[in-house]
DNA sequence: ATGAAAGCGCTAACAT
DNA sequence: ATGTTAGCGCTTTCAT
């Protein structure tokens, strides 16, 4: 609790202050080899009273070790992410590594910088979301010689591992779900977002199973940017205006699911009697709302579990072989919002 | 694009490949000094084609500079958080500064811990929530030797800059509305979180004014975890049950304040005429509800971009002095649930 | 149980 | 416009 330090501590400092080497007071620092206890405390309590705090950078080129994850996502405001960040930091949280957190913003572009970035501290792994990159950025992944997960999605091939479902199934089994309760006149809401694979994948599942029934998409609407329970609540009232008929709406994602269904019970309309409807995701959100939406659950916490689980066990010397292509399989709610077939 | 590269590439690598001198080529890379075209061309070529990620641990050893802003926060369940992230990226997008993200849980040892981890990597400025920090923490700021904000909350002394807003003026500010327009019949709902230092303030604050007018909370209700929307709900059903004559509900966040809601509405209970409600945060969620919930914007956005302003202004050569204690005024929504006094 | 020497991959500072 | 030298603060390795 010294003042003024203009100039970090080092090593060196506590060294001195200690009256031991700096080879000494960095295995103490770090729990190394043997110390007496005598000179652990003497050096413990410099390194307290000074309020030394180690220089990993120097440690890191030193050791040519990095205790850091890097985990790319497109996006923090999806709920999505966070929650599958909980699922990685409850494993690491008993190891020595640490995640590091780089946002794309769903940019191709961005996604590669943000890597780049990353790659260039040096981390021990790295979990990206998705199947898709650029050509360079696969390039670095491959170059970066350390273990690389790709989470949420498995329709593709990862370049080392993977973790996640496969949103065409997902697709498909809603649509079975939902032909099986006896709807036929369906309509799909959602984001426009030609760089969400996932929700394209999940949106080509869905037409593609309804195809081989014979039935096709009746009306679609789709959205970007704004509060998605309030675009829910537009696209909504839009689509049925202009298709009245329709017996179904299949929402991209639970927030504009939930705006929808608000909108619905509002206008008194008998769901899932009148109106099916159902979303994707399984946010906590929807417990609260007056009718359980229909979803299914994405595995998000699971899927952040997995991958931080494959990357401890590759970091093990000797690394320790484990399943690279897990698939999970998401579970269908069918809530209040979907008649059982 | 070349193939398994069990050792990272160095500069040297690329100074071998291109016939020019690791100097060079480092100047190349970062744009510095006066290069021939010609060499850089070359530079960059080789670099490319032996796809080279510069080693930034070893460039930050050796210029002592890190271009990383720590950024600490509570968690990133809240929508709070990442909304003052896209604040502060905005603001860095600019520069050469990246944003790296610690989480706490709201828990002090945890954030000592994110704290001296995050130190340890020599970042150039930190931004961190709140007032309150451990001893060991407030040191460690101190001693760090570089532009400290503390953000979200003004009721206080920072170690060196804040940006935020009041909480407890907050809190009063929604008394005062409320008693203005009438109500008199107080309950509070809000989390059982005693380490949430803005919330506990709004309390006091609130509690304040209503004291100031001779009124007293009637009665109050407190949760954690699960659901925020589904726990508004059934916090209200509880708090009404056992004391049926509240006329208005104060909720600590939007979110139980929305479940709230739901539930009145769906009871038939008219808001506002027999029960006024609020929350707080002004979360974008709110735009869908049937009603809009009277609340009062945190400034999120705002908070983020200050606090990465002034880091950025006290970086600049020489530093560019700014306001280093930044008092926002959150405004009051009184939105469908509140009446007017 | 402790210390001394070398060097991790870069960049600052100084030549040329 | 380009190259040379030293050294950032640690850890590895090898002595003692």
């Amino acid at each position: 609790m010294t003042d003024q330090p203009k100039r970090p501590l080092t090593l060196r400092d506590v060294s001195e202050a200690s009256g031991v080497s700096e080879m000494t007071v960095s295995r103490v620092l770090r729990n190394r080899g043997d110390v007496s206890e005598r000179t652990r405390e003497r050096v413990l309590a410099a390194a307290k009273e000074l309020g030394y705090v180690p220089n990993k950078i120097a440690g890191a080129l030193a050791s040519n070790r990095v205790n850091l994850v890097a985990v790319i996502i497109p996006s923090l405001k999806n709920m999505v992410f966070p929650e599958v960040l909980t699922g990685i930091n409850e494993v690491l949280e008993d190891t020595e590594l640490q995640a590091v957190v780089g946002v794309t913003d769903y940019l191709p572009e961005k996604e590669e910088k943000v890597l780049y970035e990353m790659l260039s501290w040096r981390p021990s792994g790295v979990i990206i979301a998705g199947l898709e990159h650029s050509d360079a950025a696969r390039a670095m992944l491959n170059a970066a010689g350390i273990p690389v997960v790709e989470i949420m999605d498995t329709d593709g091939t990862p370049v080392d591992a993977m973790v996640g479902i496969s949103h065409r199934r997902a697709g498909r089994e809603m649509a079975k779900a939902i032909l099986k309760a006896g709807y036929r006149r369906i309509g799909f809401l959602g984001t426009k977002m030609p760089l969400d694979h996932r929700a394209r994948k999940r949106f080509e599942g869905f037409t593609e199973a309804l195809a081989k029934e014979g039935v096709e998409i009746e009306d679609r609407e789709f959205y970007s940017g704004g509060s998605a329970l309030a675009k829910g609540r537009e696209m909504t009232r839009a689509i049925l205006e202009r298709s009245p008929k329709l017996d179904f709406l299949y929402y991209s994602n639970d927030m504009i699911g939930a705006g929808g269904l608000l909108y619905l019970l509002e206008k008194g309309i008998d769901v899932p009697g009148q109106i099916g409807l159902a979303g994707f995701n399984g946010v906590e959100l929807l417990q609260g709302l007056p009718k359980r939406l229909a979803t299914m659950d994405a595995c998000r916490l699971e899927i952040g579990r997995k991958a931080a689980e494959i990357i401890t066990a590759r970091l093990e010397e000797p690394p320790r072989e484990v399943e690279t292509q897990v698939i999970l399989t998401p579970t269908i709610s069918f809530g209040d919002t979907l008649k059982r077939g």
